[in-house]
DNA sequence: TATTCAATGCGTTATTATGACACAATGTAA
DNA sequence: TTACATTGTGTCATAATAACGCATTGAATA
């Protein structure tokens, strides 16, 4: 099918494929020498930047949803993803944005299921950057990682989305190590510590930092330093799954 | 309109009035003598229990539709209510549970919105369990508190759903003192210690509890003694919105 | 080749938070 | 009057945290 004829039949037909008024919109976070990152869509019917999206089949799971998304985003598949937050604004509707745009494509009919109001569902997704190749949905013309300080406008209310997405990874970096998902298999100290600065937003201090982390006990010295390096070369560093875990059953985080 | 329309009304043209396949469920727990209670409606069509729930209307915020949802089962306004988690499994649908319901009630067509798949939001509220007035909806028969260690079988996945919303309480309560919602204005310390030990389900220190209860600064105590008990009187205490919100933004729960 | 220097590994100390427990005060009931 | 359950207040040992020192490493520089 061409472009055009499938852009169509999504906006004709496609009510028939996904459930009516819902999304799902990812806000898929890596992190790269040291800056933390965010993957953003080129919609092209906006012009504008938005969150990696998409529909709901009519008989798939939500989380299914959202990691076909990011597969189809990132290429990924074994990725840590959960639903933070359902935006559901009355006047969520792409309606206006979409109109130019289907002129375009050679579409006048404006009575699609795409115009209707949706609710969207917030995905949060850690990934390792250094595995994942970005790549546009069909109606977008781009795919590309932005440092989250120099994030661009975005449609609708995808900066919010993009937001609150932020305000919970930083919640939760205080009582769950999620930040391992965003480092490759490997990472030294300082790698690790810079993670946690860039996405508490502050300092911290370099010898507490690793006495804390290591007293969790999630993460295990290698044997192997790493080499490139100018001056002292530091230790490589794993996650420890199966220690995680368990401190998670024990309860991370403080009890009354 | 007689019940009976109403009903077929709502299962033949609901769809007119509310989004498909999206619904929302509170869980609206209360505490009443050293208990917490968990609010469920008795579902006609069903004989069984059931969280309230209802329909978004189509040009409603979701949150106000929870509102107007425990408005009307509570005849509580201001509530402290938030939701919690999306459930969206495929085989979510009420039609083989509703179809006897619907023919005893006059109605043969089988191709209500109603039967279709919904993806579910859940909220919880925390509510005065003095100030609660429960009513039925029109879908039910009863409306009454339960002990949460002694709910009854629920429809569909609503016993999980009511799980989900007890463990994020759990969660929450260790960083908010959402706990506060749940209690009278005046409340004693040792009342305040039940439902912390009542929701975490587990032994607190009386004296340690206090110190740290106290040393947050969200309470502060009144010049008034609890009258009607017999032994020591304890002090009365009111939950001091302000600091606490200052405590917020100082950000309670540990940094690292 | 010796020196500099940024970055790392490892350690110390003061302060604070926490957990476990003691004892006096209150007011009803025996 | 006494016993008793319950509350208010305090102490102490221990653990967790924050702040900081110093030696080590190895490429870059003189």
């Amino acid at each position: 099918m061409s472009f055009e004829k499938e852009i169509k039949d999504h906006y004709l037909n496609g009510d028939k494929k996904f459930l009516r008024h819902i999304s799902v919109d990812c806000v898929i976070f890596g992190f790269h020498i040291g800056e933390l990152k965010v993957l953003l869509v080129r919609a092209r019917y906006a012009g504008k930047w938005a969150l990696p999206g998409g529909f709901i089949l009519k008989d798939e799971h939500m989380d299914l949803a959202a990691k076909r998304i990011l597969k189809n985003r990132t290429g990924l598949d074994d990725i840590y993803l959960q639903q933070f937050h359902v935006f559901s604004d009355p006047g969520r509707s792409t309606k206006k944005i979409n109109q130019q745009f289907l002129k375009n494509v050679g579409l006048k009919n404006d009575k699609s299921w795409m115009f209707e109001r949706f609710i969207t569902v917030g995905y949060s997704a850690l990934v390792d950057f250094t595995k994942v190749t970005p790549v546009p949905d069909v109606i977008s013309d781009a795919c590309d990682w932005f440092g989250i300080n120099d994030v661009p406008e975005m449609i609708l209310d995808h900066s919010q989305i993009f937001k609150e997405a932020l305000q919970n990874l930083r919640r939760q970096l205080n009582f769950h190590p999620v930040g391992f998902n965003l480092l490759p298999k490997k990472f030294t100290m300082p790698e690790l510590q810079k993670l946690y600065e860039t996405i508490l937003d502050k300092k911290l201090d370099r010898r507490n930092f690793q006495r804390k982390i290591l007293s969790t006990g999630i993460v295990t010295r290698l044997n192997e330093i790493r080499k490139d390096v100018a001056h002292k070369a530091p230790y490589f560093y794993k996650f420890d799954i199966r220690k995680y875990e368990k401190a998670l059953k024990a309860g991370m985080g403080f009890e009354l």
